[in-house]
DNA sequence: CTTATGACCTGATAGC
DNA sequence: TGCTATCAGGTCATAA
């Protein structure tokens, strides 16, 4: 169970009226190391010389939860010093060591914009920070329509790592097959559910859950610990290369997941399973299925994907799917 | 301790 | 055309 990693914007919202945000999309690791990517550049080293909060609710002083968001929470007046992210979350760390994580839910955006663009309030843009690099004036701002992100608010890094972070699993792109074969040793639940649990491993998500399964040849209902040593193996493997590969892409973009600069990732049009229910299966052309699995619905291939020991409470209707020749075999959004 | 389920939230889409 | 119902899923509180 991911119990906790510290700050968590949905239990803040509920437990006190602080800010919300929202996520732009789906981010899941790669869209996250993407962002992080594109924001490094700009960020690192520009000073914050102004802060607007928008919308309480969406952020949080962890440890302090009772206390108001301040400027300084916020990193008004500091200039950053670096980009960091473990899992799906990303921390903007100033010079002096405190940090601002920032997590995307499902709909979060971190974008740049010029310093003259006026952005709506109705924009559902909560947070808006003001910022000088190398002379230059632009403008960080936060929105989040579903406000299932938010930001969180750390007094140092260490804090952060140490306490905040620190119920997260090992980071999905770095874990080894002996981490990831030591969290699901005793485990019951599905295969599935495990992985997306934060605290087994950081950073996978529904879709890259699925697609990860598919290549390793994992039925996603199969019992964590009844995956073999060379499944685990293989399975680890497949994280580390569908991410890779999604980072590459500058992520997935089901909805409206866009970089610092706006930009929709393209991966996509490369998911080999998710979004593709009924549709051939890229190996086998039989129909994948879909079935809800871990209260997430999931696309897997019944012949490609084999059962070790299946989970016994899965309410598997593998709707027999029809196959549908449609001239789009992926499912890409624009 | 473990695991499962519902709630949260809003935009996009399907159906009438 | 416009309305309503449904779905999407990351993470929590709560229940078993």
């Amino acid at each position: 169970m991911s119990r906790g990693h510290g700050f968590n914007p949905a239990q803040a919202r509920r437990s006190l009226s602080c800010t919300a945000w929202r996520p732009p999309g789906l981010p899941e690791l790669p869209e996250i190391e993407h962002l992080r990517r594109t924001l490094e550049p700009i960020l690192v080293g520009a000073t914050i010389r102004r802060v607007r909060l928008l919308r309480r609710d969406i952020a949080v002083v962890v440890g302090h939860s009772d206390e108001p968001v301040r400027g300084r929470h916020l990193l008004a007046g500091m200039t950053i010093a670096e980009i960091r992210r473990h899992g799906k979350h990303l921390a903007i760390i100033a010079d002096c060591g405190r940090a601002l994580c920032v997590h995307l839910g499902m709909t979060g955006q971190l974008r740049i914009l010029p310093a003259h663009q006026r952005t709506s309030p109705h924009n559902h843009v909560h947070c808006i920070w003001r910022l000088e690099a190398g002379g230059t004036m632009h403008r960080l701002i936060f929105r989040d329509p579903r406000r299932f992100g938010g930001l969180a608010a750390i007094d140092s890094t260490e804090c952060l790592v140490m306490s905040y972070w620190a119920n997260l699993g090992k980071d999905a792109l770095t874990i080894t097959a002996d981490q990831l074969a030591m969290q699901l040793g005793r485990s019951r639940r599905c295969i599935k559910a495990a992985l997306l649990d934060q605290g087994v491993l950081a950073g996978v998500g529904n879709i890259y859950a699925d697609e990860a399964l598919f290549r390793a040849g994992i039925h996603p209902a199969s019992i964590a610990a009844s995956l073999s040593r060379s499944q685990v193996a293989r399975l680890t493997s497949a994280i580390h290369t569908t991410l890779s590969e999604a980072i590459r892409a500058g992520g997935s973009t089901i909805r409206d997941y866009v970089d610092a600069s706006g930009d929709a990732g393209s991966f996509a049009s490369r998911h080999r399973v998710y979004g593709r229910a009924a549709q051939p299966c890229v190996k086998c052309t039989k129909p994948l299925a879909s079935a809800s699995i871990a209260q997430r619905t999931s696309v897997f291939c019944e012949h490609c994907q084999t059962h070790t020991a299946q989970h016994s409470q899965t309410p598997k209707q593998p709707t027999n799917p029809v196959i549908h020749n449609l001239p789009t075999p992926t499912s890409s959004r624009p």
